[in-house]
DNA sequence: CCTCTCCACTTGTTTATACAAGTTCTGTAT
DNA sequence: ATACAGAACTTGTATAAACAAGTGGAGAGG
């Protein structure tokens, strides 16, 4: 249900990208057209093209109109970086079936290692949990998450089974903001081995990365290892001109 | 010299955040505090604001205000996904001296097999690069580089020595702006260990991507070979809505 | 003491308008 | 035919205004 004028827009444009009605090439009919057409000001439309255009869909020429430069991708990626998704998102955007096996489920308490590492203060009673994620029956993803009790109270090993997102958004009613993670490649220790199908692969990619709901609170720590065949991260940069 | 009246409010706000005038959590003066200080329209100021948001400074809360989120990172990532920068750019950003040594440096004709991975068109004239960069006196990428000749005319070994991107806008005015890219680990080959300082390591973090002018037109792609412990991505997600 | 309502504040969305600046094409003058 | 000027488009920036919607505190009433 959008109760936003521009969504509706961006969501015009990008299923008329997608279902090639304009190709990577193309250039797209003026702001004042779809502002007449939709009935809105010319800002509205800007709106919902600047939103394309940060996903990587449009490029907006002075003088000279917006063009289309989104092509398909042959390879999907399984994960977009820049966005947010869980993974049960991403595994059914890819089609393929996604399972999550509990590996560990334990609450603590956050000491001195702990708090350099995730940023959260000593003292703080957290959620530790450790889960391994199945595309098909292969391991692909090692998942090891720290949430905040005091911010996601009544969190239990059902719903980390299920989506602790959908939990968190629908349950709780939190709202998920943003995101600051680190991609890098890693050894595999022992337990990648034993957790994950590596096959011959001895190494892992890792990301790390902080999440902040809508008050601004950091409450989830999470560090994910991934088999490299299996999972790769795309993403759309736009040059800033500041 | 900004010719835009968002780009200074932009900028104040983001040193007061990082001179630690305003530290995380605090929240900033309301919009309409700033748009009173700096003489201009309160969407002026939403601008600059929208900007740092998605950069990870900031996070507005509607009703509330507009928090700082921003935490200086303690290890420095030499890259940030979600940005276009250039080697140079990022080693001076990380303050760690960077040279550059060309392994080859040939033109050629884009025949089927290139098409298919890079997305040129077969028969287009390009330039093929390798090279590999070094930090202080270790070899930490591997580089190859493929620009369409017909939009980076006057390319020599010598720019590419330097900064092929100072060269393309500078001196042939061209506008980068859009890129899209790919992150994953894959082993190492004979070359890696040949061209790159691996040590122990026997894989690498590669990177490839294609990247826009302002004019549309795809001018480059670039695939790079990162040694992993020496580099490592960060970005900050937003997550949307639509 | 607790609860509820309401006010004053915040950010979010949209409109309408004006002008700046870049591009492309047309038409005129050479 | 060619060159140049200008018109007619395009997107980019900025303003002012109005209203929607969320937050938090003050104050009234129980």
């Amino acid at each position: 249900m959008p109760q936003s004028k521009y969504e509706p827009i961006y969501h015009a444009i990008k299923s008329d990208i997608e279902n090639k009605k304009y190709k990577s090439g193309d250039f797209l009919p003026s702001e004042n057209e779809y502002a007449a057409r939709f009935d809105c000001s010319r800002n509205t439309v800007r709106r919902a093209i600047s939103l394309l255009t940060a996903e990587g869909y449009l490029l907006p020429q002075h003088g000279r109109g917006v063009q289309v430069i989104y092509r398909p991708e042959k390879e999907r990626s399984l994960f977009t970086i820049g966005g947010i998704e869980s993974f049960a998102e991403a595994a059914t955007r890819s089609s393929r079936k996604a399972t999550t096996k509990i590996v560990t489920f334990e609450e603590i308490k956050c000491d001195q290692s702990i708090s350099l590492m995730t940023g959260f203060d000593v003292g703080e009673d957290l959620y530790y949990i450790e889960r391994v994620r199945y595309l098909g029956k292969q391991a692909v993803i090692y998942d090891t998450n720290i949430f905040l009790i005091s911010e996601t109270k009544g969190l239990t090993a059902e719903i980390a089974q299920d989506s602790i997102y959908r939990y968190l958004e629908d349950t709780l009613g939190m709202t998920i903001t943003t995101s600051r993670r680190r991609v890098t490649a890693e050894r595999a220790t022992e337990r990648d081995h034993e957790l994950l199908d590596l096959g011959h692969f001895d190494f892992v990619l890792t990301v790390v990365g902080q999440v902040f709901n809508s008050r601004g609170v950091m409450f989830e720590y999470t560090r994910s290892r991934h088999v490299p065949d299996q999972v790769c991260f795309a993403e759309t940069a736009v040059r800033q001109k500041v």
